[in-house]
DNA sequence: TGAGTCACG
DNA sequence: ACGTACGTGACTCAG
């Protein structure tokens, strides 16, 4: 067996975790993400390879000739960043905290140290890993010389391996060749002239058919094309240097000791005080799997006995916090939360050495095993559970009010996590790990185990960061009312649905037809792609945008060409059609259930800003815009003797911003119901009130939408079509005008430098990491989010609580209408025809009383039989 | 699986 | 110089 080494370019891989890893800092401020990405590419390589040995090279001064990380722009050399140059001592003090070979010398790029290591080595007879985010190092690999090439893609690392047979696979020549390649085509980021005129294609035609530059030096009258034949001769020289620059040196003299090299004890006490300094929470973890695991596992109990579980319900019973875990045993048999005769287990935690599983049986059904655990939720002081809504389905809880869900606790402590897991609330909150490799009854047990245990810190934590009452009186509560309206589901017309989509498809086809005559062949217009080709070059439209693919054919874009150019026409409507066809009228028929009724899902753990998200369907994005679609919601019926009563805010984010910003002139402006829209217009653009023209009213609204979205004049002016200078113009006069907004928004950009994240009215948070980048772009984007989430996150909040008091007063009053939908600033309430003047004062106080401002909470409101008329 | 497009607030 | 309005989800294509 060969033993094998591990060569880590180090500048190369922080560089690549830098740009692949979103920015993250320590309590001091540290920038840490570089390093963060470091360690997991590291972690992720030695689990692969299990090395014997293990050498990080680094170059020692500020690189000056080809490196990595100066080809991150576009070939330009650029200063490293500031947030990465501070990483780059941390990341060498952390490695020799882990007693791992740093191999660094003067005047000898990564590059060369590399290639020298790894011939060495490989003379020695070992097998060799080099890990750089850098091609070139390519022309290293050999049967025994692994390159391999880590990518992270949203948070995960994907390694692309080469040795030499894959270099020749991927680019048809050997690693040695790799290196002519390269001298004819030149590289610009490692100012390697190359030869003029030939680029990678030709350069690798050349190569693959006479092995060398000098070969084809030899040949050179019988290159192709002729001009890769004159420059080769006219610019020898230079690529004969050019080929000296591009190889990298395997014979440098190097110090190097095999012995220190080798791979052993990376958990020291001291990379642990580092990681703990850097707040690596996830990766402390790795020191002390051992131990934690350990500690629970062994009071993991299963209990089969009815006796024995009885005792078990009422111990639990009378404990104050119990942590509930459901799941199911087999997915052969039926799924547990579709049916309470499925076949699954319940385990609860009430106390660090009370953890019991309960697996269904002849003696103890899922019926039974749901009534006991509905019993507890009713006993104890806090009832925990993870993804509570899933779970009520199957339970009968009457006190919500002891309820805790440990997702939603982690949500509001960091609403930017893609998903929620109890797995990261055990290690966040409790430096617990649990395997990926645990399943079943254990896996249950550790659910259990954590939602009982998380409680505590989770609170402390809900605390510290104010946001208690935001935890108990808001989300907590409406949990409970997205479930009843989740449960409650929107009747739909299926037939009618059916008939409209078959109008729409008929259309289509017309539609389909016309493009292909005009086009002169048949293609796919769904293909951005094809569609382009067509369009841009089989009939010469005038291209203008671009994306990263292709042409842009986005609407926006065609829009402008259509007058002279009657296919585009087609396009576009065949496009409104097709979304019209495939999302809403075969998309929603897929979602009708037995009863005739869409029980779509509201998530309240999504969105950055408190907002509810709505999937399968989303029931948020049901066309209203154009007429045609919005005939769609003619399909949505409330049931019979109920008509749909429709409720929704009259421009709420811009009262928010009127009371946070404590405007006079804005307060005033609502408290006397007048046009907010035509009043800006006529004070921006200083003309009188009456005499302002529709278009300057469209414009002061667009330009107090921008407010809300966190004003840029460049967003302002491509959205109204006036010059950025104009734009700019615009927002100056509008920020004179209402001065307070002016400090409100720069006092809440102010903030997020200063904390790190905004707050709502109402204490929810919002980081805005991006504030800290050193990038132009992502620090706007930062500034923008910081002006917009307190207000839209206001909203959200405002609406939150209307829903919850809406929810809670049709039920204590015994009503049979129910709230079925909300779109953000708007309720569907499916009411009985007895209660429509109850529910209409209901959600008219209870929408207008959510919050007390300094302007008045408006709403309109309509109903009818059917969502397009009640809208 | 990501990019492009488009539906909503 | 940089090159975007804020927040979502579904569908389609193409690699």
């Amino acid at each position: 067996m060969r033993e094998k080494i591990v060569l880590i370019d180090g500048h190369s891989i922080l560089n690549r975790a830098f740009y692949g890893i979103p920015d993250l800092t320590n309590a001091e401020g540290l920038h840490t993400n570089a390093i963060y990405g470091f360690l997991n590419i590291l972690f992720k390589i030695l689990e692969e390879e299990k090395p014997e040995y293990l050498t990080v090279t680094f170059d020692v001064h500020a690189p000056t000739f080809r490196h990595e990380m100066y080809k991150e722009y576009k070939g330009t050399r650029k200063p490293m960043a500031e947030e990465l140059r501070q990483q780059v001592p941390v990341i060498k003090e952390v490695l020799q905290a882990m007693n791992v070979e740093i191999i660094e010398q003067a005047g000898l790029e990564a590059d060369d140290l590399l290639g020298t290591l790894s011939r060495r080595c490989e003379e020695n007879g070992m097998d060799v890993a080099i890990i750089s985010g850098d091609r070139d190092t390519l022309q290293l690999a050999t049967e025994h010389v692994k390159i391999r090439i880590p990518k992270t893609k949203q948070g995960k690392t994907e390694v692309e391996d080469y040795l030499a047979a894959d270099v020749k696979e991927r680019y048809q020549v050997t690693p040695t060749e790799f290196i002519d390649v390269k001298a004819l085509m030149g590289d610009t980021a490692d100012n390697i002239p190359g030869v003029p005129g030939i680029g990678e294609k030709t350069a690798t035609k050349i190569i693959v058919d006479y092995g060398s530059i000098e070969n084809a030096y030899a040949h050179v009258d019988e290159l192709k094309p002729p001009r890769a034949s004159k420059n080769l001769k006219e610019f020898w020289e230079q690529a004969k240097l050019s080929k000296t620059l591009a190889t990298i040196e395997v014979n440098a003299d190097i110090a190097f000791d095999l012995e220190g090299a080798k791979h052993g004890n990376l958990y020291t006490k001291e990379a642990y005080d580092y990681f703990q300094e850097l707040q690596f929470k996830n990766l402390l973890a790795r020191f002390d799997v051992e131990a934690t695991v350990n500690d629970v596992e062994q009071y993991f109990c299963e209990i089969v006995d009815r006796k024995k579980a009885e005792e078990i319900f009422e111990r639990a019973g009378r404990a104050d916090v119990v942590g509930i875990a459901f799941s199911e045993d087999n997915e052969n048999l039926l799924p547990l939360f579709a049916h309470t005769s499925g076949y699954g287990r319940v385990s609860l935690a009430f106390g660090e050495q009370e953890v019991y599983t309960i697996p269904c049986g002849d003696d103890l059904p899922m019926e039974y095993l749901f009534e006991r655990v509905s019993g507890i939720a009713n006993d104890v002081e806090t009832f925990s559970v993870f993804n509570l809504k899933e779970v009520l389905s199957l339970l009968d809880v009457r006190s919500e009010e002891y309820c805790f869900d440990g997702i939603i606790a982690a949500y509001l402590l960091n609403p930017l996590k893609n998903d929620y897991q109890f797995e990261d609330v055990a290690r966040e909150q409790l430096n617990l790990t649990v395997d990926s490799q645990v399943t079943g009854k254990e896996l249950s047990c550790y659910e259990a185990y954590t939602a009982f245990a998380a409680v505590k810190p989770l609170r402390a934590h809900l605390e510290e960061t104010g946001m208690k009452k935001m935890f108990d009186e808001i989300e907590m509560p409406l949990l409970f009312t997205l479930f009843h309206m989740e449960q409650a589901g929107v009747r739909v017309e299926a037939d009618e649905l059916r008939v409209y989509g078959e109008e729409l498809g008929a259309q289509i086809v017309v539609l389909e037809k016309e493009i292909y005559e005009m086009a002169g062949e048949m293609f796919n217009i769904n293909s951005p792609k094809q569609l382009g080709v067509i369009l841009f070059e089989k009939m010469g439209l005038p291209n203008g945008k671009k994306t990263k693919t292709g042409y842009s054919t986005a609407a926006g874009a065609l829009e402008k060409l259509a007058p002279e150019y009657p296919i585009v026409d087609k396009i576009l409507e065949y496009r409104q059609l097709s979304k019209l066809k495939s999302t809403y009228a075969d998309g929603l028929a897929n979602f009708i259930g037995l009863d005739g009724r869409i029980h779509g899902k509201f998530h309240q753990t999504i969105t950055a800003t408190g907002r509810i998200s709505s999937t399968e369907p989303n029931l948020q994005n049901i066309p209203i815009r154009m007429e045609l679609g919005r005939l769609i919601r003619k399909v949505f019926i409330p049931d019979e003797d109920y008509v749909f009563v429709d409720a929704d805010y009259s421009q709420i984010e811009l009262r928010i911003l009127a009371h946070c910003s404590g405007d006079e002139q804005l307060i005033q402006a609502y408290r006397e119901a007048r046009d907010i829209h035509r009043m800006t217009a006529s004070q921006v653009f200083h003309i009188p009130f009456d005499e302002v023209t529709d278009l300057e009213r469209r414009n002061a609204k667009a330009v107090n939408f921008g407010i809300v979205y966190g004003i840029s004049s460049f967003g302002l002016s491509r959205n109204i079509s006036i010059t950025r200078k104009e734009a700019a113009q615009y927002i100056e006069s509008y920020f004179e005008t209402y001065p307070g907004i002016k400090k409100f928004l720069d006092d809440a950009v102010k903030q997020a430098k200063e904390e790190g994240y905004v707050t709502t009215l109402f204490g929810r948070r919002r980081p805005v990491p991006e504030l800290a980048s050193s990038n132009f772009m992502q620090r706007s984007f930062g500034e923008r989010v910081a002006m917009n989430a307190p207000i839209q996150g206001t909203a959200a909040d405002i609406m939150k609580i209307a829903m919850i008091r809406v929810d809670q007063a049709l039920r204590a009053n015994h009503m049979k209408s129910r709230l079925l939908i909300q779109v953000h600033d708007e309720l569907l309430v499916e009411t009985h025809k007895d209660e429509l003047q109850a529910v209409e004062a209901i959600l008219k106080r209870e929408m207008e009383g959510a919050a007390e401002l300094a302007v008045p909470l408006d709403i309109d409101m309509h109903h009818g039989s059917n969502w397009y008329e009640a809208k």
